[in-house]
DNA sequence: GATAAAACGGAGACTATCTCCACTTCGAAG
DNA sequence: CTTCGAAGTGGAGATAGTCTCCGTTTTATC
């Protein structure tokens, strides 16, 4: 996955300092409020090497966000493994929802990127949607999905989740959503 | 609706210029990569003009939107008086995939607009909202559309769909989710 | 411990945004 | 038709965030 590098000690230092202060200032969402030059001194490193490792904002951002990204493909892994794929895409969704709900900075970041369309999170994104678009391959093969529906559809329909986490009303609708949509996904 | 407006004459042809350039660069979707104040050039006003009557590009943005959005409200009410409140729902997304398709401009603002959370669309948008609210809520008296979930869940997920509209697939996708919201809509 | 390569850091150039105010235009009243 | 106050204009320049450039420092290798 990660092409050839060998990065100097120094270096590694500094660009872990950068995506630990920038996990940091997701949780209170200021990451988008701060200048990104004033980041750089708050991660104790200077402008220049801010600007080396992550030559734009949205590529700290997706630094941040690949581990999570990670860490919710494996998710989706360890529930396909355990349940029946139907079940397992309803799990993951409704797990998706809380997630989102208890990492409002993270949604935040995922809906500016989307919507910026930086491209920045074209591997970790594209990573999480395939293995969302299996499980539904998966829920078609077993019978308990529809196969008269784009994969990614499901994806489309997360985005709108997400990229609406701070309406008032959010987690009810949320809920709804996936409601609505697991229920539209049954075989007619 | 308008909170007294009397505008003087020259004050309302700037403004009219404004947003008739406005709306110009929306088609070709150069409107969120042009400079603002070069856009006050382009339209044959001063920098000054331009703030004035618009304080943020967001703000100009929504002058334009806000004619299509009447025209979409207006589109929601007509189907509703001739249509069964489901089909009319029907009939509204999938009307509203097509328009997108065709106005990849303003679903490009819709997306910006929404993401950046200027809250300028909050009138614009709120009408659409309570239009589309009204439509499932009526399918909901007339038993044609389940009453466990929240109307505006649609909104939610007509948002997924607007702002990923420059995927690859976007089309078929986009028509999925509307079948699949539409399925799962129907009562259990 | 000497050397080359890699990385650092921050001063300042660059650029988009927005403000400010001297000047112009409008239109109402005489 | 002229006058006058108010409304509107426009663009020069202040402001502020982004990013680059390059002299200095650190690292790894021999």
């Amino acid at each position: 996955m990660n092409t050839a590098k060998p990065l100097r000690a120094d270096a590694r230092r500094n660009r872990d300092a950068l995506v630990a202060k920038a996990r940091e200032l997701f949780a209170d969402g200021s990451f988008f409020d701060l200048r990104f030059d004033d980041f750089a001194r708050l991660a104790g490193v200077g402008t220049g090497t801010l600007y080396r490792h992550f030559p734009t904002r949205e590529a700290l951002a997706e630094a941040v966000y690949r581990g999570e990204v990670a860490a919710l493909c494996d998710r989706v892994r360890d529930l396909r493994a355990q349940l029946p794929a139907a079940d397992a895409l309803a799990a993951f969704l409704r797990g998706m929802v809380e997630y989102v709900d208890a990492h409002r900075g993270l949604a935040r970041t995922l809906a500016t990127l989307m919507a910026t369309r930086s491209g920045a999170l074209a591997e970790g994104g594209l990573a999480l949607e395939q293995a969302v678009v299996e499980l539904v391959r998966a829920g078609v093969a077993e019978g308990t999905v529809r196969d008269d529906v784009e994969p990614s559809a499901v994806m489309m329909a997360l985005h709108g989740i997400t990229a609406a986490h701070d309406r008032p009303h959010w987690r009810a609708e949320a809920d709804s959503v996936v409601t609505v949509v697991l229920a539209g996904l049954k075989p007619r």
